[in-house]
DNA sequence: TTTTATTTGTGTCAATAATACACAATCTTT
DNA sequence: AAAGATTGTGTATTATTGACACAAATAAAA
């Protein structure tokens, strides 16, 4: 069937983010396997055969972290002819929203997994540093409208964490005020009832997401930054 | 070289969007070929082994309309394991704004592509049907912030043509008023000096797209659509 | 030729939202 | 008890949105 069509090689990588309270960090694998061994890419893998789009996203990113149930988008997917050296491959971007303190760092470091921050990128095969950028971009678009920024941070936190966060994001400072007052007019916010313990002056509120709200209004338009500012 | 990875099918769909002044239509296909040949289908075809996803998408949407230099966006790639019942196949999507009144007819008619407004949309072969319904939801998303339903319309146009085209896309009544205040305060429109003559009663001024500000504030939000009708 | 019906272009006012900014409360350290 | 740092909230000004009304242009009808 579909005789004289030729069939490809197809890939997913996975951009996965992180925060770690100061700084948007991305999750990238030292290759001790071939092509490019030694070199800094993407976690990524090949499409099985009985395995759908999804499910394979789903797997690639569970292997490198232990995780499941993470945010995860399709992005983009790649199929310039010369993208990959070794074969015609394509590749199907997708982008993962994790909590940085819940992954496995034991079977990260077992894969040569490490964190790195923006300014300490190294550069990466093939055209992962595109796809890269335009999840990146893809983030700060998203974020600027709709509250995935959740996604990064514990399930209770401040609303200063989640400025700084956001300040990471766009790497721009925001008005403390401004920002609160955003914030908590969505009303997609819980008041947990506790403080954050960990805080060396005054301690900051403790909120967790109201999920149903959340789920109900995520594809609303929600204007979280300054027009100027993305 | 990976061996032992296996290689699938891949595909491209394209979703061919219209403005006829009135209705936003759709252009389809009445197959004449396998599988599923009299079915109705989006415009599609296999990505060759030497040929870019973009190259590839380019070539298709010519195929049946015979058009160059069309916006279009890569919208989703589908890979479900059941969604082609021939063989394990992947879908990449795309998404094409063209002006209706341009496109090659003939070309169009001899492949057997007809165009639809949406209420008299047949139903589609594979996962088609929600390509196309994505695609929609795109536009709209898109169309709400950034300055891409010109794409649809001739290069001259009404304000009134404008607003018909983004009554149709939203299916709501916008208030002209506040659209025309809209439209005219992102200065994308420069006054061609023209009138419309088509029109029966007072005749509408021409306007034509400010392509070196169209490009630079592309990517900028604008909030053409009150927040509550998206 | 005048009237009528229709469509287009623009203006106004009130309500809402965004921005810039200041002060009081809390907590740890000295 | 005082100092230093951080958090929570309020307010005045400005800009934007949303609801609404009127005047000008045009073709068809009277």
């Amino acid at each position: 069937m579909y005789q004289g069509e030729s069939k490809l090689f197809v890939a997913i990588d996975c951009i996965i983010f992180g925060f770690d309270g100061e700084n948007l960090k991305l999750l990238l694998i030292k290759r001790n396997f071939e092509p490019e061994l030694g070199k800094w890419s993407l976690m990524g893998g090949f499409v099985k055969e009985n395995e759908s789009l999804e499910d394979g996203s789903k797997r690639i990113l569970n292997e490198l972290t232990g995780l499941e149930n993470v945010y995860m988008e399709q992005i983009e997917t790649y199929g310039g002819i010369e993208r990959d050296p070794m074969a015609r491959t394509l590749s199907i971007s997708y982008f993962a929203l994790i909590n940085i303190h819940e992954h496995d760092e034991e079977l990260a470091r077992s894969k040569n997994g490490k964190w790195f921050s923006f300014d300490e990128k190294p550069g990466l095969i093939f055209d992962h540093n595109h796809m890269v950028e335009k999840a990146m971009a893809h983030l700060r678009y998203k974020a600027a409208l709709h509250p995935l920024g959740f996604e990064l941070l514990p399930e209770k936190f401040t609303i200063p964490q989640l400025q700084k966060l956001y300040e990471a994001i766009y790497d721009k400072p925001l008005d403390r005020r401004n920002f609160s007052r955003k914030i908590l007019s969505t009303d997609l916010l819980v008041d947990t009832g506790e403080k954050n313990e960990t805080g060396t002056t005054k301690k900051a509120i403790l909120y967790k997401l109201d999920k149903e709200k959340y789920e109900q209004q995520f594809n609303a338009f929600h204007y979280f930054i300054p027009k100027g500012l993305v």
